[in-house]
DNA sequence: TCGACATGTTTACAGCTGTAATCGGAGAGT
DNA sequence: ACTCTCCGATTACAGCTGTAAACATGTCGA
């Protein structure tokens, strides 16, 4: 399980995330365009999804739909983690002193932290 | 700049941020003992990371003193902030909250945050 | 039935990463 | 002066990543 999933292959779970099952036609249609990928490219990405298993594939008629086999919370809470555990000692706190000293918190930011807070004390 | 500074390289770098300048050889020896790595990866890692320009060094009789050029904070903050873009949409507060209903968050950070909270309010 | 099209599979290839051996030159000991 | 040793630089090589072309095969229109 919990293969890396790259960059690159980011783009494409995070189509199937917003809406699957999808044929790699849908999915290519639906990449941010700037990214300005060909269908080669897509179908590559898609095939490895399949083979690292974070994507599974039914065949409908000739060509396959393909679904995410992990879910995005998933795979965000392991970056997350990762992140805290390489920078932040595995300790959750300092991370989040970490942004407000390099002012990475808007007011709105701080206001949420506030509410989040409260909530989590109750 | 900002050059990435990856994995393995990272372990060099904690180094030298813990204490610099140092020597190749005492990078070697302040390697976390259970990477178990070799003379020989510690000098092309120090190596790649010169060429990145995220290490300068001074000769020092027949050898290098090396030292970061980048500090460990701002490395810390491009990291995080390529996190939060990639995974919540460039918005800081949606990470703590993710932290907290993946369960991420001890009490003691809780506490923390708190009083973090208190602080950024003021 | 025959060729054009669509779609998955295989192959390609350069750059980065992890891990290391080897080369080449300068100092140190004899 | 000659050799051994230390150290940075060069080379190695497999696996992953980004990006894509080529191939194989099945389907559908002419």
């Amino acid at each position: 399980m919990s293969e890396r999933i790259s960059e690159a292959e980011l783009a494409i779970m995070e189509v199937l995330w917003a809406d699957a099952p999808l044929t790699a036609n849908d999915v290519a249609d639906r990449i941010d365009k700037d990214r300005d990928w060909s269908m080669a490219t897509v179908k590559t990405l898609l095939g490895r999804l399949l083979a690292k298993g974070v994507l599974g594939h039914v065949e409908e008629g000739r060509r396959y739909l393909y679904r995410p086999l992990v879910e995005r919370s998933a795979h965000v809470t392991h970056e997350s983690t990762r992140l805290i555990e390489r920078l932040f000692a595995g300790r959750a706190a300092p991370l989040v002193a970490h942004l407000a000293e390099s002012g990475q918190l808007s007011a709105a930011d701080i206001a949420e932290l506030e509410a989040l807070v409260r909530e989590l004390k109750a």
